[in-house]
DNA sequence: CCCCGAAATGAGATATTGTAACTTTGCTTT
DNA sequence: AAAGCAAAGTTACAATATCTCATTTCGGGG
């Protein structure tokens, strides 16, 4: 297992991690990716960008258009604030946006939850992988569909 | 690497290996599951569904609905006559029937050209990580999105 | 060969996911 | 106040995926 601490944040202390973050990546913590970043911090398992959209709009009494959601979604995810789920084309937040994982999920096909694991040794494993053979690796994308312990 | 070899099909050889194994997963090879086979195995990259559907259509001069390719790309899949390429939502022909393996596929992103390993080694670990976490792991989905050497 | 039930395909609509182009808003700088 | 700029809004649209129901084809038993 790789050797050093993960911080993981909750609540207050999330939302002041991925401002902080966000910040540090020159990008600017308004309202709006607040609310957003707040909203997708309170889902218990991967969301897609339209449930985000439905429920910042509730949680503002005003309607918010897909394509903002994926816009602040995706400045999410290059700051690292934020991961997409790719089979199941969705986002769920990132609990330590402080360090940088190629991370595996592990995503359960009964109830939807996902986990989280980070093995560097696996994925840079993955990236050896690739280099050997005449590639150069930019984002390992490592999931495992299957069953959780219910 | 992992101790076996591989019948890399082509051509007339590769149909013939994937009727076969169809068959033995109990499904019919049908005209139309042949003409998508045989499109499918045609492109040198990843295609969509649509892609698929359009070369069908004009493969065969009566226009193919996208619901039927869906199908038939699901029975292939089931059946490891093809494999989906998660990442780009776009589907490959799987040169061996013969073998099941967790597959990995290097995506290029300038150029769209996916190559495919399989490394054993790194997907049981990556099952095993999952196992080790309590999941019951079904399906890994191993895929680095990255440049080729062009 | 003919008929029947099951499987496969067709047709069209609709749902879901993702982008693009352009406008408006709100802040900052001058 | 006016210009400049990034964020967010608005609208339209493209791409991907699924659903329902009708029709055709396939395979097996008479």
């Amino acid at each position: 297992m790789a050797s050093h601490n993960h911080t993981l944040h909750h609540g207050e202390s999330l939302t002041e991690a991925a401002r902080t973050a966000l910040l540090r990546a020159g990008e600017q913590w308004t309202e709006m990716r607040s609310i957003v970043f707040g909203v997708l911090s309170g889902f218990d398992k991967p969301a897609s960008a339209y449930d985000i959209a439905d429920a910042v709009s509730k949680a503002r009494g005003k309607r918010v258009a897909a394509n903002s959601v994926y816009r602040i979604l995706d400045i999410f995810v290059a700051a690292n604030l934020a991961r997409r789920v790719e089979t199941a084309n969705a986002y769920i937040a990132n609990a330590h946006p402080d360090c940088l994982h190629d991370c595996i999920f592990l995503v359960c096909d009964a109830c939807g939850q996902t986990t989280h694991l980070d093995d560097d040794v696996l994925s840079n494993g993955v990236r050896a992988a690739a280099t050997n053979a005449g590639f150069a690796p930019v984002r390992p994308v490592i999931e495992v569909r299957g069953t959780c312990s219910d």
